[in-house]
DNA sequence: TCTTAATGTTTCTGCTGTAAACATAGAGGT
DNA sequence: ACCTCTATGTTTACAGCAGAAACATTAAGA
């Protein structure tokens, strides 16, 4: 509870940018469950509902947290998947790169599918982690591409879920052994 | 509001049960976020805390509903698994099925995996999905069966999970077109 | 300087989960 | 027949929540 009492001036300056960062600050240590708007309002030193003044309801708040999720995990993916030279290993790279996020990130990640989709969602395409998945199945998948987009991101995404939920362990070998460019996908 | 007023005995006779009936039925035409112990209670015709005489609080009513619901999953699948005759073509039905049954039990299969893992969870094999799964894999995968159940299971719950979330669109067809033994896993 | 729009505050309502103390009813032993 | 035990209800109370309404403050532009 350290109120920084710099400037106790009326307005705060970056509200918004504050109630962001103190709700992924909650979401690692908790869950979505652990977010409450007075408890945000409280610790960025404000009062209750001066939250609604940037986000219309709470959740446009989680949406607004999604969102930032999402752009996470393509930048994640992109990263490994250039370290990875791209090709199919690359791919299989961008995959388990895709798991890992979710394992480190569980609350965001849960986060990022539940409450992105419907309301301001981006459009397909639109992201880093789809514009990623679209290239590579284009480039391994030939006519099939957008079949096999679909498969491998069901494969990573189911994988990352049930790791998440505590269905199958979240192992690394397993991860490797699941999303193996040498098993997956008759192609 | 209709409260049957039969016999205004005091005591309900199946609370327990009637709770669960009355939890599913919100499950269908809400969410899990439509699920209020006041409002069961209420419907239950019975005070609001004579729900923790069942229950020792929420998450466990939620738990209850979760191991219905996986429950059912397992039986949906073993009737379609059944009729398909076995073999990789009732391997990829049941898979089918997964997806589908998630379709159509929206809520209650989210419910199903973020509620009944860590804590009353039935340990894996003990239920009749995964019964089934390392049923069919150690029929088809020989050596690698725990790899491709894992790759199964992966493949049916992250489609089924990016179509509830609204990420791919819920259509039949591409449900056929990614669970497809012609097309999946170098056996 | 005056006005106005953006941002923050106070106050209020109705909902929630759940703890504590008490009431009722049926079952079994005496 | 009585008594006691136990399971299952009820009442009352509390604190926390999301959000609506009315009001206060500030900065910026006419």
């Amino acid at each position: 509870m350290v109120t920084v009492s710099t400037s106790k001036s009326y307005h705060h300056g970056d509200l918004r940018s504050a109630l962001i960062e103190a709700g992924l600050a909650h979401l690692e240590s908790g869950g979505e469950a652990d977010i409450s708007l007075r408890q945000l309002a409280r610790e960025t030193g404000v009062s209750a509902t001066a939250v609604y003044r940037h986000f219309p309801d709470k959740k446009a708040l989680l949406g607004a947290l999604a969102n930032d999720g999402y752009a996470r995990l393509g930048a994640a993916q992109q990263t490994v998947a250039d370290a990875a030279g791209g090709g199919s290993k690359g791919f299989a790279a961008a995959g388990r790169a895709y798991v890992r996020f979710a394992l480190e990130n569980p609350a965001l990640f849960r986060l990022t599918f539940t409450h992105s989709a419907q309301d301001g969602m981006m459009k397909f395409g639109e992201d880093g982690a789809s514009q990623l998945l679209m290239a590579f199945a284009s480039e391994l998948g030939g006519e099939a591409s957008q079949r096999l987009a679909l498969q491998a991101w069901s494969l990573v995404h189911g994988l990352a879920m049930l790791m998440l939920d505590g269905r199958v362990p979240p192992d690394p070998a397993i991860i490797d052994a699941v999303i193996d460019d040498a098993t997956l996908f008759k192609l």
